[in-house]
RNA sequence: GGGCGCAUAGCUCAGUUGGUUCAGAGCACCUGCCUUACAAGCAGGGGGUCGGAGGUUCGAAUCCUUCUGCGCCCA
């Protein structure tokens, strides 16, 4: 076979993706295995490929091969969510520059056809891109929040939870995003610390002889026209005199009253508030406190409006206005002082505009009943976290749970299923008809109202669509038909196994998904959820667009091959940690593949003979095969342990260092044959046996260049690939061989080591000597491993002396004196210097294993093979300690 | 202001219920090698009193308290 000396995996990636999607590996339908199921966390149908999609589907790949090989039923279903807020303003740009068009201009109907146009075009490369990763999805089940289906659950779980009584309309405090022109929920407003000015206002007392005037601090001046009272503490005496008397707002010179609430912080600024009930979600509370009443001067793009009363500033938008103030304020005198103030300022996740608190009429769902069995479900470890610790983090937001505000003023989504009479729509809130179709509200209107003459034409339908979570909290049952056919394949793969999400979106999705699994199924959508970290770069900056930081995806794909990529982000991805990547564990992840191709080259370039070249190459090999059997058993059981508690950067390194030690440094290096020789047929199908046994165990990590190798190393039948073997199984396996193994490794490192040391060229064979001892037999006896040790180290000979060997230089070696002839001078000097080094390590360890067994309390309550174990190193060292003191003292001047 | 988390080698991090010669890996670094699989490689090596202090325990990187320094979430 004539083969590159460097992996390629470009071609290799597309053609092994190919062939399993023409296998239809990827495609699961119900059967009597057991299932395994993973739903995609949906990407942005807007999305591109990065960072922490690569991440996240790769972890949810490995999962999904891993029990594919197991043999159970996988099922990976993908898809895109609308996103409502990001898609529509995606396709409000797109209508503007490529259309011509502005949405204004559209009616809702056809602006919903241009945005579908839009999403059949340009929506969902992500999925197209996670093929390059690998990603064994099956995608025939792709689904999206806005097909048919999807929408109609939406609307079901709409009418379903009001009739519930667990959803309800009410004019409540929102977050308003006045560039979005839609409300936002709160975990859509982020808050970042900035600085701005806090002014210090003064408004005159009405009843002069009170005094002169009381002075409040606001960072939003322009806000004091919709001021319906001026708060203070009712404990600071500073302002005892001033309650019950009213003052004057500036400019406008409306009265409003001071009032006493205990909420006013008497430290903070003047100790006195001004109270704007329609535009801050704390004076909202005092204003129904007080029952005072609400002015909402803002309009919906956040302009002041004509209820401001003043008329100069009518129409100008919010921060215009706010500078306008502060020279209408220093003309009229009423601006005491002006400072810096640092506050966290709320914006819009999507849009960046400064949120604004407004009272708004909008749909909610009452959470407090949704939240306690999700809550119980995370506490009592029904649904585990993987790591446990965000547990903590769940718990605190389930414990403070607000209603969730699922409307939002946009066309892109489904929209609510509620109807109102035209005729009165100052009654909305009592009129309101909820319903599947436009016609099961028409016969409840006309039930409701008593008026059967109603018709279509006197309702109107609700503009606003669902927020988009309100979808997305229902994937896991709808992506399986799960509300239209609750007795079809849900009911084999529903409770899906495991989610694998990013430890941002635990709220927004995570722990609705959760309460709607409760609320709509009776039972939990998944039986354990895998945090991932955020992947970071160097600088620990997230990665994102608008930083410009990330990584190009597909680069890094071209680069470094997909096989390249996932090793890279798996190595260093513990559960729930962060990870600051760096493409330098790429680099490594494509030297493995490289590492792994050239172990091929090496074995399929041998030729092979029917029988061994001699006795103690038979011997060598059939031992060397005995211990990578044994060791690969001991590395899959750990392998399987790792699977089972999501430690998959563990169980990758584990089967890095053994394919690479192990397999390539070592079994490799002790199998093969010399130059022009060649290997006996059955080490060589043995071999064969195991490369192939670790190309199934690496599969799920690094699946084309595993793949690949499975298919070089053997001549394969149609449908015998790897991806759809068994995943090799650990059996009993005896530790002694392993250990002993492990010792001759020692000792050749040692002798390497003296090569090194004297210049000694590494073809040129030495001999070695071991001083006879019980230990050193029992050791040599095990038949190969002397033909190991002189095939690693070079030896020409390795036999036992009851005599010291004269011009040999000795070393220690576990509890084995050694003599290696080396033909020049031994640099004694350097030698007694290591020797006595050396010598009182083990000294000090034995002092510290001898204080330990000389304690009565360890001896008596550790348990009993921890105080073997203690019994044996103390032996262990006792008998080098005796080794080197004896060297020590035979070594010349 | 309330809560959560982190601190281990120059860097990035593992270290599971406290117990194996347990102080590890990769990268970086040093020395020697283009040895007939691989220089994207091979052989060998140096480097950390596990953030500070105290405590529990026969035994602590691991459990507790506290301090310091970071990070995050919520208000």
């Amino acid at each position: 076979m004539d083969l590159a000396t460097r992996y390629s995996h470009a071609e290799v990636e597309t053609r092994w993706y190919e062939h399993w999607e023409r296998c239809g590996y990827f495609r699961s339908v119900p059967d009597e295995r057991e299932p395994f199921t993973i739903v995609i966390p949906p990407p942005n149908v807007t999305g591109v490929l990065h960072m922490g999609h690569m991440l996240n589907n790769t972890i949810q790949d490995i999962l999904i091969r891993k029990a594919r090989l197991d043999g159970k039923n996988a099922c990976w279903v993908p898809g895109t969510d609308h996103a409502s807020i990001a898609t529509e303003a995606k396709v409000v740009r797109w209508l503007r520059d490529e259309k011509k068009l502005r949405k204004a201009d559209l009616t809702r109907e056809q602006f919903m056809e241009y945005a579908y146009q839009w999403k059949d075009k340009y929506g969902g490369i992500i999925l197209q891109q996670l093929r390059r990763l690998g990603a064994s999805c099956d995608w025939s089940r792709t689904a999206f929040t806005m097909d048919k289906g999807y929408y109609e659950d939406c609307i079901h779980v709409f009418v379903d939870l009001y009739r519930k009584g667990k959803l309800y309309r009410g004019l409540r405090m929102v977050n308003w995003d006045p560039e979005a022109k839609t409300v936002l929920s709160n975990e859509e407003v982020i808050y970042h610390t900035e600085t701005s000015q806090l002014y210090h206002i003064k408004y005159p007392i009405t009843d002069a002889s009170a005094g002169e005037g009381i002075v409040i601090a606001t960072q939003r001046p322009e806000t004091i026209f919709a001021d319906v009272a001026v708060a203070v503490n009712p404990k600071d005496a500073r302002y005892q005199h001033l309650i019950g008397k009213s003052v004057r707002i500036p400019l406008i010179e409306r009265p409003i009253p001071v009032i006493a609430d205990e909420y006013v912080d008497m430290e903070f600024g003047t100790g006195a508030l001004k109270i704007t009930p329609a535009h801050d979600p704390n004076d909202y509370e005092i204003g129904q406190r007080h029952q005072l009443p609400m002015l909402d001067i803002l309009t919906d793009d956040g302009r002041l409006n004509e209820r401001c009363e003043y008329a100069p500033l009518v129409g100008l938008d919010r921060f215009e206005a706010r500078k306008r103030m502060k020279g209408l304020l220093e003309e009229g005198s009423y601006l005491v002082k002006l400072e810096d103030y640092t506050t966290n300022i709320g914006r819009s996740e999507r849009t960046n505009a400064v949120v604004e608190p407004k009272l708004s009429l909008q749909w909610f769902v009452r959470m407090s009943e949704l939240g306690a069995p999700a809550l119980k479900a995370v506490l009592d470890r029904e649904v585990r976290f993987y790591p446990e610790n965000f547990q903590n983090l769940y718990r605190t937001w389930m414990e403070n749970l607000r209603d969730w505000c699922i409307s939002r003023q946009l066309w892109w989504g489904q929209r609510i299923p509620a109807w109102y009479l035209r005729s009165e729509p100052l009654n909305e809130e009592t009129h309101v008809f909820v319903a599947m179709t436009a016609e099961g509200a028409l016969e409840q209107a006309r039930q409701i109202t008593g008026n059967p003459h109603l018709t279509l034409d006197d309702l109107r339908q609700d503009e606003d669509v669902l927020d988009t979570w309100a979808s997305s909290w229902l994937w896991p049952i709808s992506v399986f038909d799960g509300f239209r056919k609750p007795d079809g394949e849900i009911r084999y793969y529903y409770p899906t196994s495991v989610l694998v999400t990013g430890w941002d979106i635990i709220f927004f999705w995570v722990a609705r998904m959760i309460m709607a699994g409760y609320e709509f199924r009776g039972e939990k959508p998944f039986h354990a959820v895998y945090f991932t970290g955020m992947v970071r770069d160097k600088l620990r900056r997230k990665m994102s667009k608008s930083l410009g930081n990330s990584p190009d995806a597909l680069k890094l794909l071209d680069d470094y091959g997909a096989d390249g990529v996932r090793y890279g982000l798996m190595s260093s991805a513990a559960a729930g940690n962060d990870i600051l990547f760096d493409e330098k564990l790429c680099e490594n992840g494509r030297n493995f593949c490289n590492k792994l191709w050239n172990a091929l080259r090496l074995v399929k370039g041998w030729q092979i003979a029917e029988m061994p070249e001699n006795e103690a190459a038979a011997r060598r090999n059939a031992l060397a095969v005995e211990w990578m059997r044994t060791k690969l058993s001991q590395v899959l059981k750990s392998v399987e342990e790792d699977f089972t508690s999501f430690r998959l950067s563990e169980a990758l390194l584990t089967l890095y260092s053994f394919i690479w030690d192990d397999f390539c440094s070592w079994y490799l290096e002790i199998i093969k044959p010399g130059f022009d020789k060649p290997l006996d047929r059955a080490t060589y199908e043995a071999t064969l046996d195991l490369f192939s046994d670790l190309m199934i165990a690496l599969h799920p990590f690094m699946p084309f260049i595993t793949e690949e190798i499975w298919h070089r190393l053997r001549e394969r039948a149609p449908g015998q690939d790897c991806m759809v073997q068994h995943y090799p199984k650990a059996s009993a396996f005896d530790p002694t061989l392993i250990e002993q193994v492990e010792a001759v490794k020692a000792l050749v490192t040692r002798i390497r080591e003296v090569r090194n040391d004297y210049q000694i060229k590494p073809r040129e064979a030495l001999t070695v000597w071991v001083e006879n001892s019980p230990s050193a037999q029992a050791l040599f006896d095990r038949k190969g491993l002397t033909e190991i040790a002189c095939k690693l180290a070079v030896l020409s000979q390795l036999e036992r002396t009851d005599t010291e060997p004269a011009g040999a230089k000795s070393f220690l070696s576990g509890t084995e004196k050694y003599f290696v002839e080396i033909h020049q001078q031994v640099d004694y000097q350097a030698e007694r210097a290591k020797l006595e080094q050396e010598l009182a390590y083990q000294q000090g360890f034995l002092k510290s294993i001898e204080a330990k067994l000389a304690n009565e309390r360890f001896v008596t309550s550790a348990p009993p093979a921890v105080v073997e174990n203690e019994r044996k190193k103390r032996a262990d060292a006792l008998a080098r300690i005796h080794i080197l003191e004896e060297t020590l003292a035979k070594l010349p001047a």
